[in-house]
DNA sequence: CCGCGCCTCCACCGAACGGTGGATACGCGG
DNA sequence: CCGCGTATCCACCGTTCGGTGGAGGCGCGG
């Protein structure tokens, strides 16, 4: 028997699955929380066989709880179940140690196939997960901004000049522009408007 | 007795839906779809009270199924139930016909009294969804972009300069400094960063 | 019919940006 | 120990951008 746990902030898909597991034999839903501090309590105190794991959440998000679950139950299999499939999602899930990552539009039966096969361990990926992962082994190191290009990027995003988000982070205009530079070559563009557009399309903005 | 048709392409949100429901005593789920199109058909053929409307899906969206059922159905309330309340999502259903605009970490109960307040033709609106509405009439035609100047915005986040702009519609390279400041002033901005920053944040840009 | 919104185009100017080629310093890991 | 990546800073230069104040044409609706 598989103890399934259940990790997403929305209600109403925590009923549905919840439903939908109904029908399995071979599993049991044995606990649910809306949010990671919560599923990493229950998950290890009611020893899951399997977390379903949402990634963006109100407080500690899955990622976070993923990682936290690898280091207080090893035993935890974490089986990723979100709506988007963007690089920026993707690869920090499965660094933290998730070893599945399935999209919410996926057919009831694939689930139940999915949430099996992690309880054995073996990986499980959606297709379009595979593509994301397939384009990062091709380009290493890009498409990965450190946490100062971020800051730089999100204040020019807001309409910093560069002299104001040098302000901002109580460093000298020519900082700004190197990292700028660097930005523009990582995200293989040529300007800081299309370098805010992909940082948008690779869910590094807000 | 409400006659409820559920439209929303995941699987998993219709059967939790479809399992909330299953507790009312004067609400009846007689159908569900998976886009808009059959959606429409559904909630025409069924003689729905109230339909519950996703507005991100693969084929017809949201939008447009709901300004088709006011054709088809007048009787039908539609209810969005949806994840996103930027105001590019929520103007465009309130205009389409829509009685209500709810959210999907909305709890069953609230969902429950929206369904009945739907019913009986009273507008239900989320809290976060009626402040949007509030800062629209403050700003009137703001956040509207025209044709032309969706299309600058792009061309703008894709990398053109104004030059290349300007080559890819086939107008002068003034036209494209004109239209991107008509863009700032609408978009309440300085630069084409922000710009683009702003077309993603309402959802303008893809 | 006349206004209004939209699209097109023009000139001028200062400020900001992008490109290049450096430099120093720190910490981490082979 | 020494390389590598990160973060910081500098100078120079040409190009682009943003701001301002125009102008004309076209279509739609009051």
């Amino acid at each position: 028997m598989i103890r399934l746990v259940i990790v997403d902030d929305h209600p109403i898909v925590r009923g549905g699955l919840r439903d939908m597991f109904a029908d399995a034999e071979d599993i049991v839903v044995v606990g649910e929380a809306g949010d990671g501090a919560e599923g990493v309590e229950r998950a290890t105190a009611l020893a899951a066989d399997v977390v379903l794991m949402d990634l963006r959440m109100p407080g500690m998000d899955g990622v976070t709880a993923t990682a936290a679950l690898r280091e207080r139950a090893p035993g935890a299999r974490v089986l990723v179940l979100t709506t988007f499939d963007s690089e920026s999602d993707v690869l920090p899930a499965i660094e933290a140690g998730a070893i599945g990552y399935l999209l919410k539009d996926a057919l009831p039966d694939e689930l139940m196939r999915a949430v099996r096969a992690a309880a054995r361990g073996e990986p499980v990926l959606a297709p379009s997960v595979t593509r994301h992962l397939m384009g990062q082994v091709r380009r290493p190191g890009a498409g990965t901004l450190t946490d100062r290009e971020k800051q730089v990027l999100q204040l020019v995003a807001n309409g910093s000049s560069n002299r104001e988000a040098a302000a901002a982070l109580f460093i000298g205009e020519a900082s700004i522009k190197t990292h700028l530079q660097h930005i523009y070559d990582k995200l293989g563009v040529r300007d800081r408007a299309s370098a805010v557009a992909e940082g948008y399309r690779r869910r590094l903005l807000t």
